[in-house]
DNA sequence: GCGACAG
DNA sequence: ATCTTGTCGC
């Protein structure tokens, strides 16, 4: 299929892209009544990507639904083209499930992105849904402190707080049509002892592990 | 040239 | 992300 990829015309198309992202910060509606939210991540396998969403509601924190999707891997992992690598699997994924999400959680960055489009902000704006980035390692933009918190600021805004779970840093970015501080407060919303990162993508990293082992061990292909 | 660099 | 076993500790 895909032979050849332009990665600098990918990255044209990001700045084009982020301009709807930024568009869609200005004035984020506040979300009410959330009921689901869903996490999406991915494995990997024999050049495949096996991309998973775990719907989860919002209050008990538990598994409604999931779905999976395998894809031939598009393009290699480079930093600031990860929408390009696992973003067409999550889309489908999200589009398989019988229920629509509220929310959309993404392993990875948002607007503290060098372009301002991470992942979760490509996801967000393809599938025109709000959606939050909880990245486990810092991408893009200047480490603030304000008022004791700390924070990442990109393109001249706040795109990102750093909040440390388990001794361990999350950085939680808006990713599309979302504040800052609703995105901050759905992740932590979210958060579990037991788990380092938020229940919607520590589910989804673990199906893919799961369905990614079980394949290999039947030999299906 | 050097450092940074989501998953 | 992935390659990989046992081992230390609660």
């Amino acid at each position: 299929m895909s032979r050849s990829f332009d990665y600098r015309r990918a990255m044209r198309v990001q700045r084009i892209l982020a301009e709807k992202v930024f568009e869609s910060l200005k004035n984020p509606p506040q979300l009410n009544n959330i009921r689901y939210v869903a996490g999406v991540d991915a494995a990997f396998y024999d050049g495949r990507i096996i991309g998973v969403a775990a719907l989860i509601e919002y209050e008990t924190h538990r598994l409604v639904e999931y779905s999976v999707v395998e894809k031939e891997i598009p393009i290699p992992y480079v930093p600031g083209l990860l929408a390009f690598r696992e973003a067409p699997a999550y889309t489908a994924a999200i589009l398989k499930l019988s229920r629509e999400p509220d929310v959309l959680m993404v392993d990875g960055h948002g607007v503290s992105h060098p372009r301002g489009l991470g992942i979760a902000s490509h996801l967000g704006l393809v599938l025109d849904k709000p959606s939050i980035g909880v990245a486990k390692k810092k991408l893009y933009g200047e480490e603030t402190i304000i008022n004791g918190e700390h924070y990442l600021k990109a393109h001249g805004i706040i795109a990102a707080k750093i909040i440390i779970h388990r001794g361990k840093k999350l950085y939680v970015s808006m990713g599309y049509r979302i504040s800052l501080k609703q995105a901050v407060e759905i992740a932590m919303k979210l958060l579990e002892p037991k788990y380092n990162l938020p229940i919607p993508t520590h589910i989804a990293d673990q199906l893919s592990k799961r369905i990614r082992n079980e394949r290999r061990k039947r030999k299906i292909k």
